[in-house]
DNA sequence: AAAATTCTTTGACCCAGATCAAGTGCGCGA
DNA sequence: TCGCGCACTTGATCTGGGTCAAAGAATTTT
């Protein structure tokens, strides 16, 4: 397996893709600038780890493409995921020395990295990315909210239903479409990273798919690749009244 | 039931004791100052509702003393508790309208409070409160993960470990003591409350404290009243290795 | 192109926790 | 002091999802 390595050639924060979206979202020009020379990119292969729990990690950084997931594990190895990192999720915390997660990439993954101390630094000094972040992990934490009552009172088709609810809401708005009526989208995760997300066994996701899809809910093309007709029928049976609320 | 009402002899909050860790901890004694011109204290019954969800939320606070709960209803009635709201722990989310979840009082419970917009105003000139809110909402982000691992993965009784684990630590906290060998405290919750936070029947809940105590794990005075003969062992009832983390 | 590896599906069976149903015991108001 | 209501306990039974097992696709290696 290649190992991770630094990017050197630099983009632009002006033609950032996540420019509208990440921590930087509220800077001004100058502000940019001084993130452009404290910043530096990091790429890593799919299935590659990019930080250990219990790590020290001297860096924090924004998705900026590829997809990567949040971790925790016990000794005895059962693992549940407890977050989803798409492009302009921002990973780590200041303030903090370790990292309380595992960080895989599932996809290829490129992250815009500072390092810790000179980001805590800038942070003080610019009120517009503190308030970005506080806004991000306040959405997080509605989200991480929002799967705990999955995780604790739905069942395994609601759970099912759900993920697929909000992958799906997740890239219609990467795509700046409405989620309504029809939709197709690829599931960025294998199933047993979706059993691990929400609680399940890989077997129990396998049959469920299986009886979202007989039951014309959805319709697989391959093994990854989902089109659901009607996603109010499918928010039906996610057990969301309405709209859930949530979209990160 | 008795209607809230607003208390008017106010308190300084130099004398406040959730003064070190609330939302206004890092506040210098000039911005207190000006805090204490927007703040009102309002306080609530055991059993009442503090917000409704979805309500239109026109203030933020802090919990001065007792405990409220955070919780999310499904319209088939199923709840999930996503949240333990102690003295020093912080309602409502500057830059959203409504409340996302029901905040309901357990005990009786008095708010420190704010309406929004002088609120944000504030927030805008004191970096120092921005700055302990973006702190606070990561540490509950912690939680509602480790949560998440409880919620996904874990069993009955590792539920019910993993949640007197979590009071004990807390209430040691409050007390400045560390949790560690013997402790005794008092269970804030019903069997039924416990039962929406751990994502079970509160009749599980209900067996597997006595099998806990069966097994010498814990013992009771009375329904609420918990002594800890050893703590280290409650740990490894609840899965977690050394130290889970959190403390909030 | 065959072989190996990884991801996925499906079947058979089992068990932890839900559900349904009685109780028990304590506190409180009359 | 009685009786009512609420929080809790305990028992019997049922079931959704876990576990164990096998085999089918898809992808990569040789």
């Amino acid at each position: 397996m290649l190992n991770e390595k630094t990017v050197s050639h630099s983009v632009e924060c002006g033609d950032c893709p996540i420019r509208h979206r990440a921590v930087c979202a509220r800077c001004e020009s100058d502000e940019l600038e001084r993130l452009e020379e404290i910043k530096y990119y990091r790429s890593f292969e799919a299935g590659q780890t990019v930080i250990w729990s219990g790590d020290r990690m001297d860096f924090v950084g924004s998705v900026v493409s590829g997809i990567a997931t949040l971790t925790q594990t016990m000794e005895d190895g059962r693992t549940q995921m407890v977050g989803l990192l798409l492009p302009s999720d921002f990973v780590g915390r200041p303030g903090r020395e370790g990292s309380a997660y595992d960080v895989v990439a599932t996809t290829d993954l490129v992250m815009c990295c500072f390092r810790k101390k000179p980001f805590e630094a800038m942070m003080e000094k610019t009120p517009h990315i503190a308030h970005r972040l506080l806004e991000m992990t306040l959405d997080e934490l509605d989200a991480a909210r929002e799967w705990m009552l999955v995780l604790g009172r739905k069942n395994a088709r609601e759970k099912i239903a759900s993920l697929l609810t909000i992958i799906a809401r997740r890239d219609a708005s990467l795509n700046l479409r409405t989620p309504k009526g029809a939709m197709v989208f690829d599931l960025p995760l294998t199933r047993e990273a979706m059993a691990d997300y929400l609680g399940l066994t890989l077997e129990t996701v396998s049959r469920q798919i299986s009886a979202l899809k007989r039951d014309g809910v959805i319709s697989l093309q391959g093994k990854r690749h989902v089109t659901v007709p009607d996603f109010a029928r499918l928010l039906e049976e996610a057990g969301d009244d309405s709209d859930g609320g949530l979209l990160a």
